[in-house]
DNA sequence: GCGCATTGCTTTAGTTTGTCAACTATTGAG
DNA sequence: CTCAATAGTTGACAAACTAAAGCAATGCGC
């Protein structure tokens, strides 16, 4: 293993842990939301003003579009979402945030990421690093 | 929003954005290792000379024991893995990566962090940096 | 226009993941 | 010894996921 992959491999072990580390804390289990975390994630995908077609969603997850059919059938049966037909195609469900959908996104949003989070118990500086190395990940497709 | 919490909150968009974008290519789906996601946190989670008790599998999964009962089943199903009992305490199962485990688990860390991946895409730079903030978020615990 | 492969989503069927509650065995404290 | 606490398992069930088949809409070639 070259110099570089134990760095990567180092890396994304620590991602690993980070992320579960996260989900332990992230749906406050049996709490006010009620958000599975595979809920939390779609919700977190879905701008409030910018709808998402059911297979971009797909993607987005990495998974099957048949899971998909299902995880917002029970986030549109609670009205936290809609399917709207894409006037383009009208193969194509565009996924909308309800009012409803879009207030307990920013409330989610809201309690992972302040107070006793880990992450904002890093320095600004740390902070800023991590996000311009993330973006450097993610950005390309 | 305080400015500290923002960037907090980005920087969890983009690990949550990023996990996924991992996960698309982490088990080549009806691949040659066959290890659904879970399976292979398990597995990533036990290094091959130091086993590790069922309960702080569980602990660090941030799951029910027994949801790690059914997981450790699987594995031991496939001869990955091993339960024995500890010396210490006659309560607790040590769970031990079998030859065949250790080389699957060898094997699929090569394939996630070498080549194509985006990590190692990264200057080796930002790759330290990475690493020095995420041992900072997961390290105390 | 007509065929025909492709695309986007759903349905069905089946496995895995995950939770909770109840149970067993072991430990440790008093 | 008694009794509460702990480690793991079991059983029942919901949720998350996949693969395969199906349907409707698209769009390409002719």
């Amino acid at each position: 293993m070259s110099r570089m992959d134990a760095e990567a491999s180092r890396a994304f072990q620590l991602l690993v842990r980070f992320f579960f580390a996260q989900r332990e804390q992230l749906p406050p289990p049996g709490d006010e939301l009620e958000l599975s975390p595979a809920q939390c994630h779609v919700l977190h995908l879905i701008d409030p003003d910018r709808p998402m077609p059911m297979g971009r969603l797909a993607g987005t997850l990495g998974c099957d579009a048949s899971n998909v059919t299902g995880l917002v059938d029970r986030l549109e049966a609670r009205a936290l979402v809609r399917r709207r037909p894409s006037a383009d195609d009208r193969r194509v469900k565009v996924i909308q945030l309800t009012p409803a959908g879009s207030r307990l996104r920013a409330q989610m949003l809201r309690r992972m990421t302040s107070g006793s989070c880990r992450l904002s118990r890093l320095s600004a500086r740390d902070q800023q690093a991590l996000v311009r190395i993330l973006e450097a990940l993610v950005d390309d497709q």
